[in-house]
RNA sequence: GCCGGGGUGAUGGAAUUGGUAGACGUGCCGGACUCAAAAUCCGGUGCCAGAAAUGGCGUGGGGGUUCAAUUCCCCCCCCCGGCACCA
């Protein structure tokens, strides 16, 4: 071995080997169990940040250890290459985007092959190749077939001025990011997966899914919503509105009926839009509605607003005449475009109410509460412990025994029935950009809206285009939509729309089963290795990504491509990586963002910061908070960077070891030192036992009193270590407990021939056990300690048994819960024992000062409480 | 606004099933080595009082359950993620 350690040379060489042996081609064929560890791939932005190393780290880990547990390991790559950024960039330096995304995607290839990872890259999948896009146009062909993909108008953020449409993200305070002019929302054609059809399924497998976090489950459970409410059919009055007809809601508390005091529909609704025909103020206030974006956020935080459109409908129930209000938080897209308003019942009604002096009428009354009108109070949307007052012949009606005799009455009056709804939406999937899957569609004025066939697939984006920033790129180019109508041969257009990049990343885990199939989406092998035993991604996917990937996992099911209901078996959400920011103030309150390194930062005698300089003029810069590493606060730090300096392994350790995988993860120069340092000492402890002459590690026989409690601690370690990476996933502790050890190795200093082999044993176990956190230095320690052996084919070290044995332990002494002592006993000491010992105790004496012990409590192995 | 998560020394974090709060790392202080510095190694380091022994306090704030609470329950404050066209 090297006397030093040299991180350079051992992870080319690491690295080498692993290529040479195609170490980690994954094999249909094998006796072993297999493990499909996916980590989320990379969008190709340009190059990697934090946040791929720290995604990218732990799926190596993971797979590294299952390898080492016995494990046919399959751990893929690819890139998920459509999206918005590469139109970014072509609009920025005008190169097209297919050019900087393939440009990029061999960058950032290089900079992770330079991690390490025991990737099969034989599997890479990019989705913007028509190789892969094809296959998720021939599904898009059969839902369409099927009815699970159709058509139907919703709303966009529209850009007068470019004559586009914004994603929400280019909507910045309710104006285009380029152009600055307000946005407006406009509803244009678009078509959307059904993914309502299977909401009861997606809801009720979650159930299933026990390998995921309870919180991202929650979430979907959340973000489907499955209500138990109503319909109800308000008649239009037919004197104010001149006609007959019926104002459709759905309402979740069809017990508060009674307390109806209007109604309010969304803007663009035929109410509205008749009432306005009338009404110029009220056509100004829907103009006003359109502008602004479709984020719900906004919409959910907005001033509420509305106007009396001066028509009525009249209550099913008791006939009375309620105002129908246009109100700017009621949204054409959700629903009916109509809610019923409870002023009294419901928080935002109560506020609509108040602002407009609208009646506010109670129908719900909960025991010892006393009704007002002036404030909101939470009780008054109480559904459980609330009884009907106020509503005729529902009194003293409960909760559900309203909601019965009300929907039974609604139902027997033809005007409204019991039903069960949920929040979730179908997926509007058409984009009007360039840079995604074309939707394979083509339209015809004679036959309609034809799916592309089969043997013409894929419809191949064009990659030579001028990208200008105004309208739909692909709607400019003739070469492109200019078609026969495969059915009837007539002239037609193909669709311009391509489709959100969610779907590509949808199916991509199971296109890597397949990733060379020309004659399907995907063949056999997806049966063999789906479903993925573990994903991991950012928590930021917990919603949208994760549920769309599940709704496809059904599709392709019932396809009768892949087997089994879902496709993840086994979810881990990391955190997000984040560092300090530094800034100076500039004119027009603009903040100048510097990068940390850029920093130095004072600090006093206790090690507090005091206060920051730039290096470069030794002027001060203000400290801002510590927040997720980007490019806009300019507090990111390169991978490359500390690779260079420090070697893979170094950041590899420091990711895994400054916090649990599911936090976020504070950077920190000192602390990536540190992990260096650890390394560093891993190596020398190493090499000055090697040195000596390497022995086989110790088997049995008379040991050291020091010799037998360092192997306590070793069979401790590994059977810590074996539990935190294999299920807590817990890497930080399983990296402090080999430090631990380290330092114990440390500490044990004979010299006898036996005690080199407990050396050996600890150094062995050390090597294996980093292995899968630092895989190229624990190469290099190997072929040291084991030279004739390859590392990749040894097992997770085994824990013995016999080592775990101890005949003494420690027990803690309380009084009256307060730590006194504690007493080292015979691990066999029964209750009475540790009693009389606990109660004989010195401290314990004291601290009871003659008291007589009312209670003894004695928790065996740990503690012993004296309650006087 | 709605849904989900988090808050522990100077600092990143540990405490796995309600049972010794602060493992391990960083920083800081002291020492060894050195002409000196860096690197390395050794020791100390929650706060307050005390010379010390020791005692009290302490896990965002307030209350509760329990022999015992960072852990369970209720209320409040602050921070973060998602909200359907960023990925």
């Amino acid at each position: 071995m090297q006397q030093d350690y040299q991180p350079r040379n051992i992870e080319a060489a690491a690295q080498q080997h692993w290529d040479n042996t195609q170490a980690f081609r994954a094999a249909e064929q094998s006796d072993k169990p297999k493990y499909y560890c996916l980590s989320m791939f990379p969008y190709p932005s340009g190059k990697l940040h934090m946040g791929h190393v720290r995604n990218y780290t732990i799926g190596d880990v993971l797979s590294r250890y299952h390898r080492m547990k016995g494990f046919n390991v399959m751990q893929p790559m690819g890139w998920d290459a459509f999206g918005l950024p590469a139109e970014n960039a072509a609009l920025a330096n005008n190169v097209p985007p297919a050019a900087w995304t393939y440009s990029n995607i061999d960058y950032m290839k290089k900079q992770l092959k330079s991690l390490g990872l025991g990737v099969d890259w034989s599997r890479e999948v990019t989705t913007c190749t028509p190789a892969y896009y094809r296959w998720e146009q021939w599904l898009f062909t059969r839902l369409f077939k099927k009815g699970i993909i159709y058509k139907k108008t919703s709303s966009v953020n529209w850009d007068p001025e470019d004559q586009t449409v914004l994603a929400n993200e280019q909507v910045i305070d309710g104006r285009g990011w380029r152009s600055g002019a307000l946005v407006e929302k406009r509803d244009i054609p678009m078509y959307f997966f059904r993914i309502t059809q299977y909401a009861e399924e997606l809801l009720a497998d979650l159930d299933q899914l026990d390998g995921w976090p309870e919180q991202v489950k929650t979430m979907q459970r959340n973000w489907i919503g499955k209500s138990y409410g109503c319909d109800v059919h308000f008649p239009y009055d037919k004197a104010s509105i001149g006609s007959e007809g019926v104002l459709k809601v759905y309402t979740t508390r069809p017990d508060t009926l009674m307390g109806v005091t209007y109604v309010a529909v969304a803007a663009e609704h035929p109410l509205a839009t008749q009432a306005a025909a009338q009404k110029p103020e009220l056509a100004a206030f829907i103009a006003e509605c359109k502008r602004g974006g479709t984020a719900e956020a906004d919409i959910a935080t907005m001033e509420k607003k509305g106007m009396d459109t001066g028509l009525f409908v009249t209550h099913p129930l008791n006939g009375e005449k309620l105002p129908v209000w246009v109100a700017n938080y009621v949204l054409m897209g959700y629903g009916e475009g109509a809610v019923m308003a409870v002023p009294a019942h419901d928080e935002r009604d109560f506020e609509f109410a108040q602002k407009y002096e609208l009646p506010i009428k109670q129908s719900i009354a909960v025991k010892e509460q006393s009704f007002s009108n002036a404030a909101w109070q939470d009780w008054y949307a109480d559904k459980e412990h609330g009884i009907c007052v106020n509503s005729g012949k529902y009194d003293g009606l409960d909760f559900q025994a309203a909601f019965d005799a009300i929907s039974s009455d609604l139902q027997s009056k033809s005007l409204g029935q019991k039903r069960t709804q949920f929040r979730l939406r179908d997926w509007g999937i058409s984009r009007q950009r360039y840079w995604g899957c074309p939707i394979p569609i083509i339209h015809c004025t004679q036959c309609g809206d034809v799916p592309v066939p089969e043997d013409q697939l894929p419809v191949v984006l064009p990659e030579q285009v001028t990208i200008t920033g105004t309208g739909s790129p692909l709607a400019k180019m003739p070469e492109f939509f200019e078609c026969a109508c495969p059915k009837c041969g007539s002239k037609a257009r193909r669709e311009t729309d391509t489709m959100d990049t969610f779907v590509e990343s949808s199916w991509y885990y199971a296109r890597y089963t397949s990733p060379d199939c020309t004659t399907s989406m995907v063949d056999e092998r997806a049966k063999q290795w789906l479903p993925v035993d573990q994903y991991i991604g950012g928590i930021e996917h917990a919603i949208l990504h994760l549920l769309y990937a599940r709704f496809f996992h059904k599709l392709m099911r019932d396809e009768g491509l892949v087997q089994g209901d879902e496709p993840f078996k086994n979810l881990l959400t990391q955190g997000m990586v984040i560092a300090p920011t530094f800034y100076r103030e500039q004119e027009g309150s603009k903040k100048l963002w510097i990068n940390p390194a850029e920093v130095d930062v004072k600090t006093d005698e206790r090690g507090r910061p005091v206060g920051a300089t730039l290096l470069a003029d030794g002027q001060p810069v203000i400290i801002g908070g510590t927040e997720k590493m980007s490019k806009s606060k300019n507090n990111g730090v390169d991978p490359q960077a500390i690779i260079d300096e420090f070697g893979a392994d170094t950041a590899r350790l420091f990711m895994m070891f400054a916090a649990p995988p599911e936090q976020s993860l504070e950077w920190s120069d000192s602390g990536v030192e540190g992990s260096f340092r650890f390394l560093k000492r891993v190596w020398k402890a190493t090499h000055d036992h090697v040195e000596q002459g390497v022995v086989p590690a110790y088997q049995r026989g008379e040991l050291s009193a020091a010799a037998k409690a360092l192997r306590l601690q070793l069979h401790q370690t590994i059977q810590k270590v074996d539990d935190d990476l294999g299920r807590r996933k817990t890497f930080n502790t399983a990296i402090a407990a080999n430090m631990e050890l380290l330092n114990a190795l440390g500490k044990f200093d004979e010299q006898t021939p036996y005690a080199r082999t407990v050396a050996q044993e600890v150094l062995e176990a050390i090597a294996l056990m980093l292995n899968p956190i630092v895989p190229h230095l624990s190469h290099a320690l190997w072929a040291g300690l084991r030279p004739a052996d390859d590392l990749l084919a040894q097992p997770f070290p085994k824990v013995d048994a016999s080592a775990l044995v101890q005949d003494e332990i420690e027990i803690v002494l309380q009084v009256n819960g307060k730590l006194r002592g504690s007493l080292t006993v015979a691990k066999t000491a029964d209750k009475a024992t540790l009693e009389q010992l606990a109660l004989a105790h010195e401290a314990v004496q004291k601290h009871l000062a003659g008291a007589v012990p009312k209670k003894i409590i004695v928790v065996p192995g740990r503690l012993i409480n004296i309650v006087a």
